[in-house]
DNA sequence: GATCTATTCGTTATAACATAACATCCTATG
DNA sequence: CATAGGATGTTATGTTATAACGAATAGATC
């Protein structure tokens, strides 16, 4: 597996949202969030569920579940697929997270608690992920849907592109 | 995985697009329409090629990559992945399929030569596919992209539910 | 017609992503 | 303490996709 994500050595995210932000603060928010969450519906927010959300907050990109459980197992949380897996499918199914179906990968949901038709935008080139809303069956696929009598129970969303920082270095 | 797609004896098929309609015209159009944009690009539609399009023709719902390799190794046209992935390959690059992110499965192009951003409606029942339209800049998805200066190249829109002959048996 | 070149195809091998299944452990609660 | 449920550890395997490389083929050019 090659590298293809940049690296930076602070807290400070280069592009994110896709705005510069202290993102310490927003990993300490979200964490804490999430816990809140999981107290109100009595859920258990275990060791590794709680660092596989630190994970995806920290470097706020879109990861595979085998990068996951690469850091999982320097820090001795487990080493075998299942471990990353099963905290992701908590994290998704709970709405802490999201999976991007078109990277196969993972990302820390923006607005935990609230309930929303999550859409991304994926820098090809740095795997920045920024998520905006979209409604469920809003515009020209609803309208689609309500002409054929199909009911839309799920909406997958996802934009690649260039994200701001990417697309002023092309240039 | 089982099998939860109900099958037909016929070439009419039950929910598609999703009216019932003689499918066997539609093929024969669509094949043509293909060879006619092939020839019109000086692109090379083989037979391999050519007969991965004729099955997502025919089945008319969303296929796995090697439920295609099952079928082209049967009738001795190839029987390893790179065989399927490449005429996939061939098809979705040029606008003759699509590949369903959600599902790692693959579907003939409803609207084939003309540039478009499909959007797709799935049944999770039966797996038929409809192929709709959508803006690439459209809706609140670019007005998020504008607002933040990410450059949008491409859009997956995928939505997931009940068609309407498997919404009326669920019913 | 011979040679060159680009594309396609056949094949082997392996990478990357994901889950089934089952034993074990931990913890809240009666 | 007993025990039931959820969470975890572990093995094995299933599913999807691509790298790599040589052989075959078809057009272009001399």
């Amino acid at each position: 597996m090659t590298q293809t994500t940049p690296r930076t050595s602070s807290q400070i995210a280069p592009s994110v949202g896709f705005d510069r932000h202290d993102h310490s603060h927003c990993i300490a928010d979200a964490v804490q969030a999430a816990e809140d969450l999981c107290a109100a519906q009595k859920l258990n927010f275990t060791p590794a569920r709680r660092r596989v959300l630190e994970i995806l907050l920290q470097r706020h990109r879109a990861m595979g579940a085998y990068d996951i459980l690469e850091i999982l197992a320097a820090e001795g949380l487990g080493a075998q697929p299942p471990v990353a897996y099963r905290a992701l499918d908590f994290l998704t199914s709970h709405g802490l997270a999201h999976r991007i179906e078109r990277m196969n990968a993972y990302t820390a949901c923006a607005h935990p608690g609230e309930d929303h038709v999550p859409a991304f935008l994926i820098c090809r080139l740095c795997k920045a992920v920024a998520e905006a809303e979209t409604g469920l069956e809003g515009g020209r696929l609803g309208d689609a849907a309500r002409a054929t009598g199909f009911v839309i129970e799920k909406v997958v969303v996802e934009a690649e592109g260039l994200c701001p920082t990417c697309a002023e270095a092309e240039a």
